[in-house]
DNA sequence: TACCGGTTGTAATGTTATTGTAATGTTTGG
DNA sequence: CCAAACATTACAATAACATTACAACCGGTA
C-alpha cells in the first residue's frame, strides 16, 4: 500500500513511517501542506496521513483544496485537539477519519488499513510468510521449502487463521469462530483432528516444526 | 474491561458480545435506548457500542440523554449510514467515534480497545514488566533478562497475577480467588506449592530474586 | 436412484503434561 | 529453642492433547 505521511514534525514522520513500513507498506513524506498537496496531486497514494496543524499550509486547508480538485483519495487527520467541535471540523473539510494525540501506533496503522479496505478491498495482503512457510491466498497454493503441500479446504483455513496470528497464541474459541463460523462449543475434538493433520502436512516432514501446542491455552504458529 | 452494547438485532449484538468475550472483556447486552441508557446510568462501563437506529429510543437521542446526565463514557456508534453529515450528527450527539456497517469485528474490537486506552491506558495492556522480566500475553510468552521461560499453565497465570500487582502484597486469599477461583480455603499448601515452582523458574537461575516472601501477609514481586 | 471419490466430523484409544496432595525439611520470630 | 510459617520434593490422579479409524455427508455422474 502506498501511504503519504504529510507532517511538520520530522521524529514524529519517521516514526510513522518506520512502523508502516515495517508492516509492508511504502510511505512517503512531505513536511508540510502545500507540498502535501502537490504530491497528493501527482501521485497515486492509498491513504494520506495528514497533520493537522503545520506551516504554510494546515492540514484542513490541504485537505479541502484536494477534495476540490476531485482527488477522493481517503484522509486520516492527525490532531491534537479532540474536542467534537475539532472532529467535526475535520470530518467537514473532506476527512475521513480522525485520530487524536498522542495515539498507539497500532491504532494508527489499523485505521489506515481500514480506509484502504474501504475502497479498495483487495489491497489487503494476499501473501503470508512465516518462517519457510508461505501461503498465496489468491493461489491458494502453500509451499514450504522447495515442496508445495496439498491442503484440504478446511486446513487451508486453519494454516490461514494461524499465519495472520503468527507468534500470538489463538485459543480454540478463536479457532471454532472464525475457521468454523461455530458460535458455540461443538463438546467434540474436531479441533485437535484437523491440528494434527495439518501438522502431519506442514511439520511431521520437516526438521524444524512450526505450529507449536501452548498447554492450557491454544496453539501458536511460529518460526 | 466491561462494555455495554446497545443494539436491538439479538443476533448481531450476541455476535459482538462473545467475540469481546473472546478477548477478554466482559459485555453486557440492551435491547433498546432506554434500557441502554439505564444501564449506563447504573453501572460502570469502560466503552459503549451503541446501534444508530432502534426502535423506542434511538442511538443518537440516547448518547445525547447520557452526556446531558454528565456521563463521559466513550461510546462508539454503530450505524448504515455513512454520508459526512451523518457522521458529524453522531459525533455532535456526543459519540466519540463511529463505525460504518458492514464491518469486521476485528475493526470494532480495535476501535472498542482505541477508546478504552485513550481513557485509561493501563485497561488494555498486553505486555508486563517488572525489572527485567517480561511478559507478553498475546504471545503468552516470558522472558528474564535473554532467556525465555517455560511456564505451566498455572504458574503463567499466578505470575501474570503477580506483575499485574508488583510491589504490592498480594494475599493468600486473593491468589485463591483470582488464580485458583477457590472461594474457600482448600486447608492444603498448593499456594507455596506453586510459589516454589515459579522461583525456581524465574528467580532460581538469575542472581537477584524479585518474588519476595512477606511473613504473615503473603508475597511481593518487586525489581 | 444408486454409486463414487473426496472431504469432514465423531468417537475410541493412546499418550503426555500438569496439578494437587502429602510427607518432610528449613527458616524465622518470639 | 520451640512453634508457626514457609519451602521443597516426589508421586499419583487427572485433565489436556494426539492419533487413528471409521462413518456421514456432499456434489457429480451414470
Amino acid at each position: 500500500m502506498r501511504i503519504l505521511i504529510v507532517e511538520d514534525d520530522r521524529e514524529a514522520a519517521n516514526y510513522i513511517r518506520k512502523g508502516l513500513r515495517e508492516s509492508g507498506h511504502v510511505a512517503d513524506h512531505a513536511p508540510d501542506g502545500e507540498e502535501g498537496l502537490e504530491m497528493a496531486r501527482a501521485a497515486e497514494y492509498d491513504v494520506l496521513v495528514v497533520d493537522r496543524m503545520m506551516p504554510r499550509m494546515d492540514g484542513l486547508t490541504m485537505v479541502a483544496a484536494l477534495r476540490a480538485d476531485n482527488i477522493r483519495t481517503p484522509v486520516l487527520i492527525l490532531s491534537a485537539l479532540g474536542e467534537v467541535d475539532d472532529r467535526v471540523e475535520g470530518l467537514k473539510a473532506g476527512g475521513d477519519d480522525y485520530l487524536v494525540k498522542p495515539y498507539a501506533f497500532a491504532e494508527l496503522l489499523a485505521r489506515v488499513e481500514a480506509l484502504a479496505r474501504r475502497r479498495d478491498p483487495d489491497a489487503v495482503k494476499t501473501r503470508l510468510v512465516v518462517g519457510d512457510l508461505e501461503m498465496d491466498l489468491l493461489a491458494r497454493k502453500v509451499v514450504r521449502g522447495e515442496e508445495e503441500i496439498l491442503l484440504q479446504p478446511r486446513e487451508f483455513r486453519l494454516l490461514e487463521f494461524l499465519m495472520k496470528h503468527s507468534g500470538q497464541v489463538v485459543t480454540r474459541t478463536m479457532l471454532l469462530e472464525k475457521v468454523w463460523d461455530y458460535h458455540f462449543d461443538p463438546q467434540t475434538n474436531v479441533i485437535d483432528v484437523h491440528i494434527s493433520r495439518l501438522r502431519s502436512k506442514i511439520d511431521k516432514p520437516f526438521p524444524r516444526a512450526l505450529l507449536h501446542t501452548v498447554r492450557g491455552a491454544g496453539y501458536r504458529l511460529q518460526a
